[in-house]
DNA sequence: AGGATTCCCAAACGACCGTTTGTTTGTGAC
DNA sequence: GTCACAAACAAACGGTCGTTTGGGAATCCT
């Protein structure tokens, strides 16, 4: 039993991963559950055997890139030092997630509006929650005197995520900037133009 | 003359416009011929007096929106002033094209992968050629001194592209700030970061 | 008035869509 | 050894896809 579910759900996650290539690919309504059986090498009919429906298979992607942005930023936000400091590593944490796993990190960005209003709604609190850390970062900057008191703090949250949510569409591995350096460098340019 | 004047036709520029709303709602892929009937009140087969092909369709929209781009990026590049002054009108001419465009610049944005190869690299090239006006400004800059001799170019072309692209996934009508304080502001906080 | 040209409808084309069904196959559990 | 059960197949479901065709009004040019 535990063998058969392990293995049930091995195949699942099988199809979760080619789901979120193909998706990213093709997009979520460019993608046939016939390409998917193709990637899988099964007949289109025995996807169902592991999945309820298509949508299902675009929920475990998208949710899936969701957590683990808001890992990464929790792990940020819950370090010690300045807010300049969880800023830095909030962006390279972003950046080096949405690299590593660009495939989901795409579909995250930009098929979840697909999704059906209960799911996409679960995901959309899920966005709220990451972005209102950006936020808090901020602020705290701004409490702490570390950040000019007339910065606007929703606008250079969206700034930050701008920056971060764009790298998808750039991305190619092997270009002259790891992630890393990436994340820092974008860092290092918000952190001057909000400092006191 | 067929060609030529049928692209002028008042007709076709209805169904040009609805084919932006509605790919950039519900993606090219998920937007069928029947959903644009309906949005003209015609059959889906009349379309086929107006256009040769669906893709033919994503292809005008897609146009639209680079050339929009275009045209506000070589404005900006020939006005007199520093280089600082030149990206922000760059910039503000960016988030006002966007903003006042959503939906062409929607699919420009995120459905123009979806052109078969031979319209997509048209489209490619002039991507390219608007990347290069953000380039030559930043190289501008560093050359008369205004900007850090030790800026990445690339990297900062980067990020203002990437400021500026994210801005149809956030921006809504009625918001706290208007298009051209929204490109002042990006401007702001990026030329901080990039002076000498 | 006559002829050509637009613009659109109605219907059909073959292909493909996501999903369901009934059945066979392979494997682990007892 | 047989039994249970999950995994996969083959086939079919009703529906929609983008596109083509043939014809019928309306409109324009002369």
């Amino acid at each position: 039993m535990a063998l058969a579910e392990r293995a049930r759900t091995a195949r699942r996650a099988e199809l979760v991963s080619a789901a979120a290539r193909l998706f990213s690919e093709r997009g979520y309504h460019g993608t046939s559950m016939q390409h998917l059986g193709d990637a899988l090498g099964l007949q289109r009919g025995s996807l169902y055997a592991h999945i309820g429906s298509k949508q299902d298979l675009l929920f475990d992607v998208v949710e899936e890139g969701a957590d683990r942005f808001l890992d990464r930023g929790a792990q940020a936000e819950s370090l010690d030092g300045t807010a300049a400091d969880r800023l830095r590593a909030l962006l390279v944490g972003h950046v080096e997630t949405a690299t590593q796993h660009l495939d989901a990190s795409t579909v995250f960005l930009n098929e979840w509006r697909y999704l059906e209003p209960e799911p996409r709604s679960a995901i959309q609190a899920k966005r709220d929650r990451y972005e209102s850390m950006v936020r808090s970062i901020v602020e705290d900057g701004i409490a702490t005197g570390e950040f000019r008191p007339d910065a606007d703090v929703r606008f250079a949250a969206t700034l930050i995520l701008s920056a971060g949510n764009w790298v998808y569409a750039w991305y190619r591995e092997g270009g002259e900037l790891t992630p890393t350096e990436i994340g820092n460098r974008f860092a290092e340019l918000i952190t001057k133009g909000l400092e006191a």
